[in-house]
RNA sequence: UACCCCGUGGUGUAAUUGGUAACACUAGGGCUUUUGACGCCCUCAUUCUAGGUUCAAGUCCUAGCGGGGUAGCCA
């Protein structure tokens, strides 16, 4: 990624072009300029380990460990695990990998909200002594009713002065287990009524006696989000806390815990959160679409989790350019899915070597070539980088090529195989159309062409092929959007997302014929198939010698989009 | 009918902080081509509206309109 320069005033020396430089990094140019949190630059990512990332945290992260990268700072991955209800061993599993295979290092700064915990109580304590916080009796509806609507105030609770002994001897009984979940909370005694909601005596701490990952059954009282996390943020001297945009009416709040304490107080600043088109982002959704089997798990490559990008065959780097090339704004945008796809074409382009494989087989025999003959064609790997080598294709009599490269009475602007036509075989030589064979109902099963290999003869189009004596057959994976529509959230009457699914995002090929080499493709590689798209090897589902392949993304093909647009272009 | 945030092309971001709308993607057109790929060139905006301040407004002021968020003992 490309370095920007931090520092705002004695940079000047380096000639570059004054990069455009988004909200936060120019909240954090002042920052540095004023000369706050000593001049440092300390962020986080705070995942709740109650689900999988998805493409959305990894703008998040990218924006957290990029800021901390470009101006030398630190980054922490800290797990914000304070509801035990919800957190499992395995989600902070999947959520360390992820973070580390996008390229987001933490050294050792890998924290948990609950190493805090003991902290968190001593604090909590601290305020019931300073008459800033109460335990309430009232129950979650009583709660509800006294705190008031959107357009009118709360009132207050009849716990709210109750004596700081009593507040005391109270919490501590809430600790010591001494009454049932949720008959007791601990609050904040702020303002009940605050037009900011989040004010009016927010609960810091509920009875839920529920076993946590990390400490076990040690408590049975858990503090909130909001109790939490800025008090995490200053333990840990975090300069900057950058959240999503639903957050901003918890700033305040934030910024109370921290006063009221007298701590380290870091700055909070929100961005919006990623959207992006044909598909739900919401780990509610998300984790429906797996539990209902609607995919196959949370790495089934439709999704836009991270385990399911990875394993469609995105790379880090492309999506750190999506990340990128998105942006950082506080405007709620959709971002148009085709981003993705392009950032993976762009990276896949440079870097995936080229193979041949036939999708959807039609048999062609080259007549003019003896059985059991063999003609060894050399294929380069990379069109732009002769680095990347050369490999060996064997051709024979039957070959075969793509069903759509063939068309009995192609048009004019069709440069493939057609009647009376010629084409160039990749790498080979020039085939003549010859006799076409059909079967009973009429369809084409088998062209008889002759081969030419005279390399220099002109001819429109190129096709791919394969040897069909010597091609493997293997299971191509392609995908579509999962969801039919742009936006799946936006469900019709009496309808729920899932109504929106496409089912067709799926399309399995059992029996492709790639060329042979590709029998050693280990899993995890990526290749492009000329013509076709991008290709990785699965790695859950290849095996030694027998791989499955993922469709990444397709190559773009405008001779399908003019053929989809019908007009004129096709028949002339 | 409360509070907070946000309104620049089809999409997403820029605009030296008041100086004459830029970049990327898409779309359309063209060139190139042993991938109809890649690459290259061209085209596409009365900056939400209405007033105002100013020599000059996307940037400032006023009013309106539109979109989003918020009433978990979730995060």
């Amino acid at each position: 990624m490309s370095k920007k320069t931090a520092a705002p005033k004695d940079s000047c020396d380096s000639a570059e072009k004054a990069v455009s430089r988004h909200f936060i990094q120019q909240i954090i140019d002042a920052d540095l300029v004023a000369g706050k949190s000593e001049r440092r630059v300390h962020t986080r990512f705070p995942p709740e380990p109650n689900g999988y990332l998805h493409i959305g945290h990894a703008k998040s992260i990218c924006l957290n460990a990029g800021l901390a990268r470009e101006y030398g700072g630190k980054f922490n991955l800290r797990f914000d695990d304070t509801n035990p209800a919800k957190e499992e061993q395995e989600y902070v599993d999947s959520i360390m990998d992820d973070v580390r295979w996008l390229g987001a290092d933490w050294e050792d700064r890998l924290f948990f909200s609950s190493d805090y915990f003991d902290q968190l109580y001593d604090w909590a304590v601290q305020l019931i002594e300073a008459g800033k916080a109460y335990v309430c009796d009232l129950d979650a509806d009583a709660m509800r009713e006294y705190r008031g609507s959107l357009t009118g105030p709360g009132k207050n609770s009849p716990f709210r002065d109750r004596s700081v002994e009593e507040n005391l001897e109270l919490f501590s009984k809430m600790k010591a287990g001494e009454f049932a979940d949720g008959a007791l909370t601990l609050r904040a005694k702020i303002d009940m009524t605050s037009p900011n909601l989040n004010l009016r005596d927010p609960v810091m701490y509920r009875i839920k006696r529920a076993h946590h990952h990390r400490t076990g059954d040690k408590w049975c009282i858990y503090p909130s989000y909001d109790y939490t996390h800025g008090q995490s943020d200053s333990i840990e001297s975090i300069t900057h806390s950058i959240c999503t945009l639903e957050f901003e009416n918890h700033r305040p709040l934030y910024d109370w815990f921290c006063d009221a304490l007298g701590i380290h107080h870091p700055q909070q600043i929100e961005f919006a959160r990623l959207n992006i088109t044909y598909t739900v982002m919401s780990k509610r959704k998300l984790l429906l679409l797996v539990q209902e089997n609607h995919v196959n798990g949370w790495d089934d490559p439709r999704m836009l989790t991270i385990r399911g990008l990875r394993r469609r065959g995105y790379t880090a780097e492309s999506i750190r350019a999506f990340c990128e090339r998105v942006g950082v704004t506080k405007v709620n945008s959709m971002i148009d899915r085709s981003w993705l796809e392009d950032a993976v074409r762009e990276d896949l382009n440079e870097h995936a070597p080229r193979r041949m494989g036939v999708l959807r087989p039609l048999k062609v025999v080259l007549t003019n070539i003896a059985e059991g003959e063999q003609r060894i064609c050399e294929a380069s790997n990379h069109p732009k980088n002769p680095e990347m080598g050369t490999r060996e294709v064997p051709l024979t009599r039957e070959i075969y090529i793509e069903q759509g490269d063939f068309m009995e009475d192609g048009p004019k602007k069709f440069f493939r195989l057609k009647t009376g036509g010629a084409v160039r075989l990749r790498s080979a030589g020039i085939i003549d159309c010859g006799e076409i064979l059909k079967n009973d109902a009429g369809e084409v099963v088998e062209v008889h062409c002759t081969f030419d290999p005279d390399m220099s003869r002109k001819v429109k189009g190129t096709i791919h092929w394969v040897s069909a004596e010597h091609a493997i057959s293997a299971e191509v994976r392609l995908y579509d959007h999962l969801f039919a529509t742009e936006n799946p959230d936006k469900a019709a009457e009496g309808e729920t997302f899932l109504d929106n699914l496409n089912p067709a995002s799926l399309e399995v090929l059992a029996e492709a014929k790639l060329e042979p080499l590709l029998a050693n493709a280990q899993a995890g590689e990526h290749f492009q198939f000329e013509r076709t798209g991008y290709f990785y090897a699965d790695p859950v589902d290849s095996i030694d010698g027998k791989p499955v392949f993922n469709r990444t993304a397709t190559l773009r093909d405008s001779w399908a989009k003019a053929k989809a647009k019908g007009k004129g272009n096709v028949k002339k």
